[in-house]
RNA sequence: GCCCAGAUGGCGGAAUUGGUAGACGCGCUGGACUCAAAAUCCAGUGGUAGCAAUACUGUGCAGGUUCGAUUCCUGUUCUGGGCACCA
C-alpha cells in the first residue's frame, strides 16, 4: 500500500470541512490562545510560496496549542482595500470590486488546498460594508475625542468643550502648535460663533483635518505614493511630479507617541523590531532656541564704535527698544479685541489655508498692520469707517508709502467688503498670492530691508545639544522654510534661487539618500544669543522641514554631518571640546569640558545641558523641549477603492454624521477617473457629494470625498474575528474581554512600522474609550522572513547590422559561460556563432562594409520563468513553446550540450518571471510535504531565496514514515503489544532504546515548535524515522504519540494513520469498507493530547568528552557523568594521545565542564 | 544618508547559555536490486597533503578579549528590509 497523498489529503480535508472541526467557540472552558497572521492583501498575482511560510508557521503553533489543551482563535481575512486594485480599474476597465471578489475567491482556492485550521466563519474583508460600516465607526469615535494630557488618555470632545466653558483653554493649550498658541477664556470661547468653535475643536480632535503636502502629478490629475514616483516623475507615464498642499485628515497619533514608546516594555517583540519602532518615534528632549537673524554681519545696526547690549535686550532687536515693547503691547491688545470682520477673515485665512503662513497684528516698520503675509511680501488692512475721514486718509497714504519702502504691497478692505463679500475678498487676496508665487521671477524685491525698525526676524531651532551653543558655526534651514526669502540677500538671491529650483526637482528619498553635500549661502547671519556673535545662514537639503523647526544650529566639532558641512564650504570650525575634537572629524561625546563657552567654561557637558536650558528660560529666547520624530498620521487618499468618512461638510465646516447613518456605502462607479482640484474620483459622483441643505444652511451640504488609507481596516481587524458577525458593536466586550490579546501574531518586518504603530494606537484608544479592556493588541510578535525569488536568465544576443541598428529578426541565445566572456572581454568570439551569423548575414555585410565582422554581438540577459529551468540548465523545448510561442525560432549556443542560464536572487514578482505558485508544488508533492518544505528551509525570520530543488528530501521523508505503517505489497505491517478485538498483529512491547528515541523527539518538538524553530523541528522528525526505520521499529505505542507530534506539521497524513491505527488491525475486507465510509464518527487527531516526555527514559549515565590540548581537539574520552575534577584529571592525564600530545610538559590546569568538554592547558 | 537584520561546505541550513563546526536535507561520487528505468537500500562527501593512521587549515574581512570564539567586543565590506500615499 503505497502513500496516496492526493487521495489522503482530498479525503481528509472534506472531512474536516463537513464535520467544522476548525470552528472556534467564545465559550469554552479551555484556556484561549489567539494565534494571528497579518492578513493578506489579495493581489492579483495570487498566492506564491513567499505568502505561506508565516501562515504554515502560525498553523502549525495554533494545531500545537491546541494538542496542548487550548481553545484556540486562528482566523483569516483580507486586507481587500487598496492602490493595485484601483490602478488595475484604471489600466483594464475592471471595477476594483470585481477584481478584489475574484482575487479573494482565487487566494481561497489556493489558501484552502494547504491545509490550514482557519475557522473561516470568523472571515473578515475590510472592503465588506459590514466590516466598514465599525471602521467609520471607529473613525467617528476618534474625530469626538481629543486627548487630555492631564491624564494621558482619550475623552470624549465635550468634556473639552465643558471645560472651555467653564475656564477657557487655560487647562487644554493647543496640542503641537509651533508657533502662535492661541488661548481663550471661557467668556471668549461662549461668543465665538460656530465656525470659530468648530475650527478651534479641531485643532484638538484625534481625527481631524489638517493641510499637507503630496506628491501631484497634474498630468494625470492625480496623487502619487512615494513608491509611484521615480526621480522626479511620474513611475506611469514619467510626467513631472511636485508637492502640492491638500486638505488632509490626520490621526493626532503624536499625542501617544509617549504611551507607544512605554509600552514597548510590555509586549514580547523582538530587540529590533522595539528599536525600530523607538527610532521611528524617535523622542528626543533639547530646546527650541531662537536666534535673531540680521542681513549683515554686522552685529549692531548703527554700525560702529556701539557697547554691546546686554543678552537679555538684545532679543528685541529694533531701532529703539521703547518702541518696540509698545508696539508688541499694542499688537496684543489688538488681537484680543479684533473686530468682527478681522475674525472673519482671520479664520478663513489663518492655519495657511491659502498655502502662506498669516500674522495677524504684526509690527512693521513702526506700525501694526492687521494681517501680514510676508513670504509674498503682503499686507492686509481692514479699515472701519473713520477711515472715510481726510485725515485718516493721509495717514493710510503715509502708511502704504512705508509699506511700499520696504518691499510691500498692501491691500485694503472695508469692514463691510469683509462682512458682506468675503468670497470675494478671498478671491483677491489668493490671486494676489498667486500672481506673487508665480511671479516669484528676477525682479520680485526678495528681502525686507531692516535695521530702521520693525521685529528682527528670528529663527528657532531645535537642538537636543544646547550645550554646545558656542561651537555654532553657521545654522541651516530647510529649503521649505518659511523664512527662506526673509534672510535672503539681494547678492546671494540668484544662488538661492537655483538651490531651490535643484532641490525641488528631487524626491524626498533622494534627499535622504543623498550622499553629496549641497547647500548655499543666504547672505545673512543669525545672532548667538549670549553672545552676539554673527553666524551664517546656510540653507541645505539635509535639513528636513518636517521634523522639529527645519532649522538647526551646526556645531561641527560635536555632529559629523555639520562637520563635513563646514569642511566642504570652508566655513571655520570652533572647537569648544578641547583636545576631544582632533580637527579630522567630528566628536559627539557629552562627557567633554566645554572651552571657548563663555559661562559655560569648564563644565562637563551633559551637565552643561541643563544649565543652558534654565539660562535660555529666563531670558525668554528658548525653552526646554521635547521632540519626537513621528508626526501624525495622514488618514485621507484622494482615491475611490477605500472607506468612505463618514463626514459631511457644512459652511466649510466638517460634522460627523450620525451612527444611525453607518455604514456610509462606497458607491458604485464606473470610470474612475480623479475629481477637479486634487480630488479623489468620488468628487465626480455629484448626486452622492451633494446633499439637501437643510433650512438655514449656506448653499452646499458636501460629503467628505477622501477615502481612508490601507491601514484603515488592518488597524483593528485583529477584533472583528472576535465577535465577526455581531451587528450592534464593532466587538462586544464580553468577546474582547474574552479573547484578549493576540497572543501571537506572525508577519513581515515590511509591517514593523506603519500597520504596527496604528494598530497600537487604535487599540490604545479602544483602551482609553473603556470599549476594550486591553491596552497593547500583540503580545508576542514573530517577523517571517521574505522568501526572494531566485530568477533565471537567458542571454539573448542582439547583432549590429552594418547600418548600425539592432537586428532582432532571429532569436539567438548563448549559454551563460560565454556571456560571462562577454562581460569580461567586452566581446565575444565564437565561432559557432560567427557561423551563424555569417550564414545568416555575413556575405551581404561583409560586401558591404568590408569588414569580417560587420555584424558586432552585443548580448543582453533576459528573465525566463524559473518553472521551466531545471537547476540551472533551460529546457529548450518547453523555452520554444513559453510565451506563446514568442522564441519558437529560438537557437541556442550551448555549452556541453546543456544550455545553462544565469541566476540572481531579486524579489519575487510575475514580471520577473521568478514567481513559483504553491498549487504546482501541492499537486506533485502534496500539501504535507509543500507545509514541511517551507518550514525546512531555514529559520522562518530570516530571509531566504527559493529553491523548490530540496523538496524531493522531505517528500521521501514522509513516504519512509509511511512504510513504518505499511509495506507496499504486504499492506498493513504495524503492530501492537496490547490485545486488540480480533486478537490479530499482536506484537512485542517497545524497548528502551525505541522509547528513548521517541522520548527524545517529544522533547525536542514540544521545544522546536515552542520557540519557532520549525526548520530543526522537521529535522528531529527526519532522525526519529531514520532512527527508527534502522530499529525496524512497527509498534503503535511509539508511532501513535509520533503522530500526534506530526500532526501540526502535516496534519493529512498523520491524521490518516492515526485513524488506520485507531481502526484495531482489522482484516482487508473490512478495512476497505471502513475506509469507503471515510473516517466519519472516528476521534480526529486534532483533539488528541500531546505526549508528555519521561525524563527516565532519557537518562545517560557517560558522556564521550571532547579532550583538548590548549584548545585543539584531539581525542575523545567516555566517561562517567558524575566523574569528578580528580578522577578526570588522572584519566586524561593516563591517555595515551593526551601524553602524546603533552610531549613530556605537566598541565598548567585542566579545565572540565561536566557534560560539555575538557581542555588541558600547558 | 539614517534605522534594523544577515553573511557558516557545491546548495538550504545546524550548533538553544562561550565548550567536539558542518546535525538534517539537497546535490554529487561509488555500489546493490533491475533486461532497463523509476523507486528503494548501502557507503563516501568542507579544503589541502597522504594508501592510510593522521596532520595542517577552515564560520564575509581586519583586529581584540578568553584555557577555549560561528557565538562576546572594536572596526570594515557586501547583501536584504524599512524610511511615513505599495500593502
Amino acid at each position: 500500500m503505497e502513500y496516496n497523498f492526493r487521495d489522503i489529503e482530498k479525503k481528509w480535508q472534506q472531512w474536516w470541512k463537513e464535520n467544522d472541526v476548525y470552528k472556534v467557540s467564545n465559550d469554552s472552558p479551555k484556556p484561549k490562545h489567539y494565534v494571528l497572521d497579518m492578513f493578506p492583501y489579495p493581489s492579483g498575482a495570487g498566492l506564491h510560496v513567499g505568502h505561506p511560510l508565516g501562515y504554515i508557521a502560525s498553523d502549525i503553533y495554533a494545531r500545537f496549542k491546541r494538542l496542548k489543551g487550548f481553545n484556540v482563535l486562528h482566523p483569516m481575512g483580507y486586507d481587500a482595500f487598496g492602490l493595485p486594485a484601483e490602478q488595475y480599474a484604471i489600466e483594464h476597465g475592471i471595477h476594483p470590486a470585481i477584481s478584489t471578489e475574484n482575487n479573494i475567491n482565487n487566494f481561497r482556492k489556493q489558501l484552502d488546498n494547504i491545509g490550514f485550521s482557519f475557522d473561516w466563519d470568523r472571515e473578515v474583508r475590510t472592503s465588506d460594508p459590514k466590516f466598514y460600516k465599525w471602521t467609520q465607526w471607529i473613525f467617528l469615535q476618534l474625530f469626538n475625542s481629543f486627548y487630555n494630557r492631564w491624564n494621558k488618555k482619550a475623552e470624549p470632545i465635550a468634556n473639552l468643550i465643558a471645560s472651555f466653558e467653564n475656564e477657557g483653554n487655560k487647562q487644554h493649550p493647543i496640542p503641537n502648535t509651533q508657533h502662535d498658541t492661541e488661548s481663550f477664556s471661557a467668556k471668549e470661547w461662549k461668543n465665538f460663533d460656530e465656525a470659530r468653535q468648530q475650527d478651534i475643536l479641531m485643532q484638538y480632535r484625534l481625527a481631524y483635518c489638517g493641510f499637507g503636502e503630496v506628491n501631484w502629478c497634474e498630468a494625470l490629475g492625480t496623487v502619487l505614493a512615494n513608491d509611484e514616483v521615480i526621480n522626479g516623475v511620474s513611475e506611469r507615464g514619467g510626467h513631472p511630479v511636485v508637492k502640492k498642499k491638500l486638505r488632509q485628515w490626520y490621526l493626532r497619533i503624536t499625542e501617544y507617541a509617549d504611551r507607544l514608546l512605554e509600552g514597548l516594555q510590555k509586549v514580547d517583540f523582538s530587540e529590533s523590531m522595539k528599536e525600530m519602532q523607538s527610532n521611528w518615534i524617535g523622542k528626543s528632549s533639547g530646546a527650541e532656541i531662537d536666534f535673531e537673524v540680521r542681513l549683515t554681519p554686522n552685529p549692531s545696526p548703527g554700525g560702529e564704535g556701539e557697547e554691546e547690549p546686554p543678552a537679555s535686550k538684545r532679543l528685541f532687536k529694533t531701532a529703539d527698544i521703547s518702541l518696540w515693547q509698545t508696539l508688541k503691547n499694542y499688537s496684543r491688545e489688538n488681537r484680543k479685541n479684533k473686530t468682527e470682520a478681522e475674525d472673519v477673515l482671520w479664520q478663513r485665512i489663518r492655519n495657511n489655508q491659502l498655502g502662506v503662513k498669516v500674522r495677524r497684528q504684526h509690527a512693521i516698520e513702526g506700525y501694526i498692520v492687521d494681517f501680514a503675509l510676508l513670504p509674498v511680501k503682503l499686507v492686509i488692512e481692514i479699515d472701519g469707517e473713520y477711515h472715510n475721514a481726510e485725515e485718516q486718509k493721509l495717514y493710510d497714504e503715509i502708511r502704504t508709502k512705508c509699506m511700499s519702502s520696504v518691499g510691500l504691497s498692501l491691500l485694503r478692505f472695508t469692514n463691510d467688503e469683509v462682512l458682506s463679500n468675503t468670497e470675494q475678498v478671498i478671491e483677491k487676496i489668493k490671486s494676489f498670492i498667486n500672481k506673487a508665487l508665480e511671479g516669484r521671477g528676477a525682479d520680485t524685491p526678495l528681502s525686507v530691508r531692516r535695521g530702521v525698525g520693525g521685529e528682527a526676524p528670528k529663527l528657532r531651532v531645535y537642538t537636543t545639544r544646547p550645550d554646545t551653543i558656542f561651537g555654532v558655526d553657521f545654522m541651516v534651514i530647510a529649503p521649505e522654510h518659511e523664512l527662506v526669502e526673509l534672510v535672503t540677500t539681494p547678492e546671494h538671491k540668484q544662488a538661492v534661487v537655483e538651490y531651490i529650483a535643484y532641490v525641488k526637482s528631487r524626491s524626498e528619498r533622494e534627499r535622504m539618500a543623498e550622499k553629496k553635500i549641497t547647500g548655499v549661502f543666504t547672505g545673512s547671519y543669525a545672532l548667538n544669543p549670549f553672545n552676539g556673535r554673527p553666524i551664517p545662514v546656510w540653507i541645505s537639503e539635509y535639513v528636513l522641514i518636517g521634523y522639529g523647526t527645519g532649522a538647526i544650529m551646526a556645531v561641527p566639532c560635536g555632529d559629523q554631518r555639520d562637520f563635513l558641512f563646514a569642511q566642504h564650504f570652508n566655513i571655520p570650525i570652533t572647537n569648544i571640546i578641547g583636545d576631544h575634537y582632533n580637527g579630522e572629524e567630528a566628536n559627539p561625546t557629552k562627557d567633554a569640558i566645554l572651552m571657548n563657552s563663555d559661562f559655560l567654561n569648564g563644565m562637563v557637558m551633559k551637565d552643561a545641558i541643563d544649565v543652558v536650558i534654565k539660562r535660555l528660560e529666563e531670558l525668554e529666547i528658548g525653552v526646554r523641549k521635547v521632540n519626537y520624530k513621528m508626526r501624525d498620521a495622514a488618514f485621507s487618499r484622494q482615491r475611490y477603492w477605500g472607506e468612505p468618512f463618514p463626514i459631511i461638510w457644512k459652511d466649510g465646516i466638517a460634522y460627523s454624521l450620525e451612527e444611525s447613518e453607518l455604514p456610509v456605502v462606497l458607491p458604485h462607479m464606473d470610470e474612475l477617473t480623479p475629481g477637479p482640484d486634487g480630488e479623489g474620483p468620488l468628487a465626480n459622483l455629484k448626486e452622492w457629494v451633494n446633499l439637501p441643505s437643510p433650512p438655514g444652511a449656506g448653499p452646499g451640504v458636501r460629503r467628505e470625498v477622501n477615502t481612508m488609507p490601507g491601514y484603515a481596516g488592518s488597524s483593528w481587524y485583529f477584533l472583528r474575528y472576535m465577535d465577526p458577525h455581531n451587528d450592534n458593536e464593532f466587538c462586544s466586550r464580553k468577546a474582547s474581554d474574552y479573547w484578549g490579546q493576540v497572543d501571537l501574531y506572525i508577519g513581515g518586518t515590511e509591517h514593523a512600522v506603519g500597520h504596527l504603530l496604528y494598530s497600537r494606537m487604535w487599540t490604545k484608544f479602544l483602551y482609553d474609550t473603556g470599549l476594550i479592556g486591553h491596552e497593547e493588541p500583540y503580545k508576542r510578535l514573530v517577523n517571517q522572513g521574505m522568501i526572494q525569488g531566485s530568477s533565471r536568465f537567458v542571454y539573448r544576443v542582439i547583432v549590429t547590422n552594418p547600418s548600425g541598428t539592432p537586428e532582432f529578426k532571429y532569436p539567438i541565445f548563448v549559454s551563460s559561460k560565454y556571456y560571462q566572456e562577454y562581460l569580461e572581454h567586452g566581446f565575444l568570439s565564437n565561432e559557432t556563432l560567427d557561423d551563424w551569423r555569417n550564414s545568416r548575414f555575413g556575405l551581404e555585410w561583409k560586401k558591404l562594409s568590408n569588414d569580417p565582422y560587420a555584424g558586432k554581438f552585443s548580448i543582453v540577459p533576459v528573465h525566463v520563468d524559473v518553472n521551466i529551468v531545471d537547476g540551472y540548465e533551460l529546457d529548450r523545448e518547453a523555452f520554444k513553446k513559453w510565451r506563446g510561442g514568442e522564441y519558437s525560432n529560438a537557437e541556442f549556443i550551448l555549452e556541453d550540450g546543456k544550455y545553462i542560464c544565469g541566476s540572481e536572487v531579486e524579489k519575487m514578482s510575475k514580471s520577473k518571471f521568478n514567481t513559483v505558485n504553491p498549487d504546482d508544488l501541492v499537486i506533485k508533492y502534496g500539501a504535507d510535504t509543500f507545509r514541511m518544505y517551507e518550514m525546512f528551509l531555514g529559520p522562518v525570520e530570516m530571509s531566504k531565496p527559493w529553491d523548490t530543488k530540496g523538496i524531493e528530501g522531505v517528500h521521501r521523508f514522509l513516504r519512509k514514515l509511511w512504510r513504518l505503517f505499511f509495506d507496499d505489497v504486504k499492506g498493513p505491517i504495524w503492530t501492537t503489544a496490547s490485545p486488540s478485538p480480533t486478537g490479530e498483529g499482536r506484537g512485542e512491547a517497545p524497548t528502551d532504546a525505541e522509547l528513548k528515541i521517541l522520548h527524545k523527539t517529544i522533547k525536542k518538538i514540544e521545544e522546536d515548535t515552542e520557540r519557532f524553530s520549525f526548520n530543526t523541528g522537521v529535522s528531529t522528525f527526519m532522525i526519529c524515522v531514520n532512527e527508527l526505520t534502522d530499529l525496524k521499529c512497527h509498534k503503535k505505542e511509539i508511532l501513535e504519540p509520533l503522530l500526534i507530534l506530526l500532526a501540526p506539521y502535516a496534519p493529512h497524513i498523520a491524521e490518516e494513520l492515526y485513524a488506520q491505527l485507531r481502526q484495531a488491525p482489522l482484516s482487508a475486507s473490512l478495512r476497505a469498507e471502513r475506509s469507503k465510509r471515510g473516517a466519519r464518527g472516528e476521534a480526529s487527531i486534532l483533539n488528541a493530547p500531546f505526549p508528555k516526555w519521561n525524563e527516565k527514559y532519557l537518562k545517560e549515565t557517560s558522556k564521550a568528552y571532547p579532550v583538548a590540548i590548549n584548545g585543539k581537539t584531539r581525542t575523545e574520552l567516555t566517561l562517567a557523568l558524575d566523574a569528578t575534577q580528580q578522577q578526570v584529571e588522572e584519566i586524561v592525564l593516563k591517555d595515551a594521545v593526551v601524553t602524546k600530545w603533552l610531549e613530556g610538559k605537566q598541565p598548567k590546569k585542566i579545565i572540565y565542564v561536566k557534560n560539555k568538554m575538557i581542555n588541558v592547558v600547558t
